[in-house]
DNA sequence: TATACGATTGACAGCGCTGTCATTTTTCAG
DNA sequence: CTGAAAAATGACAGCGCTGTCAATCGTATA
């Protein structure tokens, strides 16, 4: 007489019921699962029916505890641009429903004294089979050497400095900022204005570095008071082109270093009773939500930042594939391309009416 | 005589270790390490300074796999706005920071067939302690039920329609509109336009209500001209701007659902020569980054969004405390305060004048 | 047909913790 | 001071997988 347990939520199926529906050892069921070879094609099929009729999907826990592969990354960031974050996270999410990887996310204070333990810390202890470090963690010093050095694979995402030793994802800023400022050149402009960004940043650095060149390809010398600081907020885009329009030969174009100052400088210019791009031409840089929402709609450079996430995640697997001893990072990392966009914040032809 | 075995990485120390050195068996680390009761305070400090000395954090794979509890949450959302994504996993991560809980996110299409599968075989397999659903994904009918009869916590963030039958966390959107239009009425406007949000979303409507029941309690007439569709974007929001304005007695305000349509609002207000305020007020919805780099910054009603994501956690760990079996729904929902941000897009004291 | 060798498969241990339950120690009434 | 109950602690199994290594199968070769 057999006892029936009272009504309860069916079992998740494990895989032992795999293996027994599909009359093989929990071994082969792993194999197949782990695409491992040595597996006669007959029997890999007859594992991958009995695991989808069960609708069975390996429990992550137990596979990272048993094994070398946790199918985790993690995304680490401090403080960043809500659009940065959301399409980075989006882009990385999509690569990794692909390739059946799961993502967990964290912030951490990159100025506390006890970053680096902090994050260590949360990789080894959660097994992540890697790390995705956000600007500005990407730029401090010692995350992603303790990072390897404890046996996790990490690429940086746009640090200031690329470190040859260590892979990372990044844009050409410097080579964006130079285009911009071609696309100014073209139409006729000669006295160019640059609203610099926030000190810390590396990339404020890049964008100003491919403005002078720029100016230099063209053979146009270069004016001091054209070049004036601010500090990626909206506020100092407003001071920047303030100080701008008050020069005694103001410019005919504002190249801020990114969408928000421009946004700001666009503002201003129109409470000193001129229009945009009549009188002044404005270019921003990201593409944010406000590029396209600034009046009027902002011309800048867009940062493929969905691909780069997809290209990191890429890159870690990569790299878990090989075995997170025995990578070459020079091989690794890569540079992506920007793109113009040009909306209605310049006017194409400026210069040839003159 | 010992064989020295070449360097390599210090060894990562487990709970045996600190068992060791502080002479006691796993078990009782095991109980310190999670505040359960039955152990001497002598005992529970030396197990600590011995867990302290040895940097040592439990493994979550191996505490998930063995125990019921995995220290991990996750957060599933589709499309949404980059500010509430970045806001809410913001706040959700500081509570979970706080609480030593950590939190992995995923992204799904509710129009998929399979959402709801989808959804229940990742947090089964991650064997996370509760989901936080952002909507559309807290809109679905079934996602929730089922996460539950699989005997995973979850929380609906701002549902349309909140069940009675599922914890939840929103926001008074309809008081929070009728807030904001009563701050129109008190500066003594009669004639209140309205630009109405994207009819799939939930809180569009309770906006809408809001604004009536504003008018109502004022005594004021329900003019069907004024209530014009839009879909949450600023282009929307430019073309009801402009049925608005073609109306024979234009309002002398105009409420738009969210801060992009009151933005695009703006800009068409601006383009037909008039000014805001002088001419037109106008409030927007959200406080989102673009209230207030709008020109002029838009007055317009905050959500707490991290709090309510604290909250959320706050409420998966209390369900866990308690099981996840016997929890009493009703006690947990919660429903948020607004907060009315006043800034230069709004009058004060345009009625006095009259 | 017999032998060797690679391809295929399975037995079994164990990853690092926690649940269960037995055992020891402490506490306190009588 | 004794016994019983409560508090504190530990022994041990096992969570669901994968790594190791031994066993078995298939087949090409002599």
């Amino acid at each position: 007489m057999t006892m029936d347990t009272s009504p309860q939520r069916p079992r998740r199926a494990k895989i032992d019921d795999v293996a027994e529906l599909a009359g093989v050892s929990t071994k082969t069921v792993s194999r197949v699962l782990n695409n491992e070879p040595n597996v006669r094609a007959e029997t890999r099929e007859r594992v991958k029916a009995a695991a989808k009729k069960l609708s069975y999907s390996p429990d992550l826990s137990a596979r990272s505890l048993a094994g070398q592969r946790s199918y985790m990354f993690a995304l680490f960031y401090d403080t960043i641009s809500e659009g940065y974050l959301s399409k980075f996270q989006s882009g990385a999410l999509d690569r990794c429903r692909d390739r059946t990887y799961h993502l967990m996310v964290g912030r951490f204070d990159v100025e506390a004294a006890d970053v680096v333990e902090q994050i260590v810390q949360a990789a080894e202890r959660t097994r992540v089979d890697g790390v995705l470090l956000l600007p500005p963690l990407s730029d401090h010093p010692h995350i992603g050497e303790r990072l390897w050095a404890a046996g996790i694979a990490c690429v940086l995402i746009a640090p200031s400095n690329p470190q040859g030793s260590m892979p990372f994802i990044d844009l050409d800023d410097m080579n964006a900022a130079r285009t911009l400022t071609g696309h100014f050149l073209k139409q006729g402009h000669t006295r160019i204005g640059f609203i610099e960004g926030h000190t810390a940043h590396g990339a404020a650095a890049l964008r100003r570095l491919g403005y002078l060149a720029a100016l230099e390809d063209a053979g146009l010398p270069i004016d001091p008071d054209l070049l004036v600081q601010g500090w990626f907020t909206v506020a100092s885009g407003r001071l920047a082109a303030e100080r701008l329009l008050a020069l005694n030969s103001p410019p005919t174009a504002i190249f801020a270093s990114n969408d928000e100052m421009a946004a700001g400088a666009e503002i201003v210019i129109f409470e000193h009773g001129l229009s945009v791009p009549r009188d002044i031409s404005v270019v921003g840089f990201d593409d944010s939500l406000l590029a396209s929402t600034a009046s009027p709609p902002l011309t800048t450079v867009r940062q493929p930042i969905e691909e780069m996430a997809q290209g990191a995640v890429d890159l870690l697997i990569e790299v878990n594939r090989k075995g997170v001893a025995g990578y070459d990072v020079t091989a690794e990392s890569r540079r992506y391309d920007f793109e113009l966009v040009v909306r209605q914040s310049t006017v194409p032809g400026f210069g040839e009416k003159a």
